[in-house]
DNA sequence: TTAAAACTGTAACGAATGTTACAAAGCGGA
DNA sequence: TCCGCTTTGTAACATTCGTTACAGTTTTAA
């Protein structure tokens, strides 16, 4: 049993303490009271580190042998193309465990490089440590495992959605979904633009299968608002 | 401390026993001795069920709340379209668990309707006596997490995959992580259709591609194999 | 109210790919 | 060797989508 590493090095500006109430709403440690998790965190190593808006935080190749999380703040997620350039992939904010799907299995890098994108502060656990922490706590082992499997889920369903070839496949997929069980077919959507950012495809090709599909009588379009006229040819669609 | 619930029932023609030298091997329980593992068996309540060829295992839908592993022969995983045509998403051979990331996690429900594809066991332990031998042994926890988080990095990565738009930025990925750091760019590569499927595209769009980028001077193609002459240019193509 | 910005609908054109079809080349067994 | 099967190369045509451009509409902010 030990404590914090630093916890008598505070004056190092780089170096912070952990905020148990905050730490706690993190789906890792949900359900846990801050009295508690404070006393775990004293059976173990670990840091807490400060970043200043836009500093690195790791970077793509990094060997990935540490829990971190998102204790205050926010950072970004970038992957490296082969040029050079960056995409986007993911924002995060706290509290926000990082890269919780490459601390275990076959492939232990990042897979993306990680920035601040306010000032942050990020715990850093050793895995050693944090495989202690799943032994200690029953509680901390379920949300884990929820944690790293909803992830899988999620994955799997993008993988789904990307399956689908036409933009007319992926509109039925998506209004489907959304009405669920409904018959009552009145759906909301967000903004076009953003639609087609998360379908993949540029906005003039989604107004224009929005436009063909009115034109076949599945759907009414009034701008932000699409109306289901069809669930029997838009499952049609889908079977291809 | 319980034995199987079946131990006694071996008359029932759809009952087995468990093989610990073979369940041993599987990702699971690897390293784990087949004694070690019989005696932690002893501990658990689970059921080992036979299957005939072509038989179902679990429909798409069902709640997924005990894990199943083949034991012997082997299982297929169908998803079911919207219409009820089923596509081929995975073939299982034994030693392997089913729907790992689907035993925590969000969704309970299994994605994918599983049925044998050979005269097959699979032996079945319920969510809350599977997560007994986490606790129980720390080297099935670790392996349980190594496989979930794998196959999470095996999403990602075909997600990165299917990011790339174009047939010639496919095959230009693919043949540079095939060919890796080697500089002397020979390589061989599978059948041209079975590629093609593993791209999502059609064979003679794959051809063309090929024959494409030969008469540009990238690559070298003698039927199935494939030598890369180009590498810058190979991932200019993938700066887009 | 009004001007600027963001959003939406639409069209023409070109690039990439699927579809279909057929011929040539390799391969295996009788 | 010869016949049949699989794989490969190629071509013409249709479909889908990206690109670019522009005009009309709605929202926002001054």
């Amino acid at each position: 049993m030990c404590l914090c590493d630093f916890v008598a090095g505070k004056t190092l500006d780089n170096l912070a303490m952990i905020q148990p109430e905050i730490l706690c709403q993190s789906p890792v440690f949900r359900g846990i009271s801050p009295e508690g998790l404070a006393e775990l965190f004293q059976q173990i190593h670990y840091q807490v580190k400060s970043y200043q808006k836009g500093e690195l935080v790791v970077n793509a190749g990094e060997i990935c042998d540490r829990l971190l999380i998102v204790q205050e703040g926010s950072v970004k997620a970038e992957m490296t193309d082969y040029s050079g350039k960056t995409i986007k992939i993911e924002d995060m904010s706290a509290p926000w465990p990082l890269a919780t799907a490459f601390l275990f299995g076959r492939e232990n890098k990042f897979p993306v490089t990680v920035s601040a994108t306010s000032d942050a502060q990020l715990v850093s656990i050793p895995k050693q440590e944090f495989v202690k922490l799943l032994q200690l706590n029953a509680l901390i082992l379920n949300n884990y495992l929820n944690t790293i499997s909803t992830r899988a889920q999620f994955l799997t369903q993008k993988l789904k959605f990307l399956s689908f070839k036409t933009i007319k496949q992926k509109i039925a997929h998506y209004l489907l979904d959304l009405a669920g069980d409904r018959l009552q077919t009145v759906e909301i959507a967000q903004s076009q633009g953003q639609l087609a950012e998360m379908f993949g495809v540029t906005r003039p090709s989604l107004a224009r299968a929005l436009g063909e599909m009115a034109q076949e009588g599945l759907i009414d379009v009034d701008r932000r608002y699409i109306k289901i006229l069809d669930k029997t040819k838009m499952n049609q669609l889908l079977i291809g």
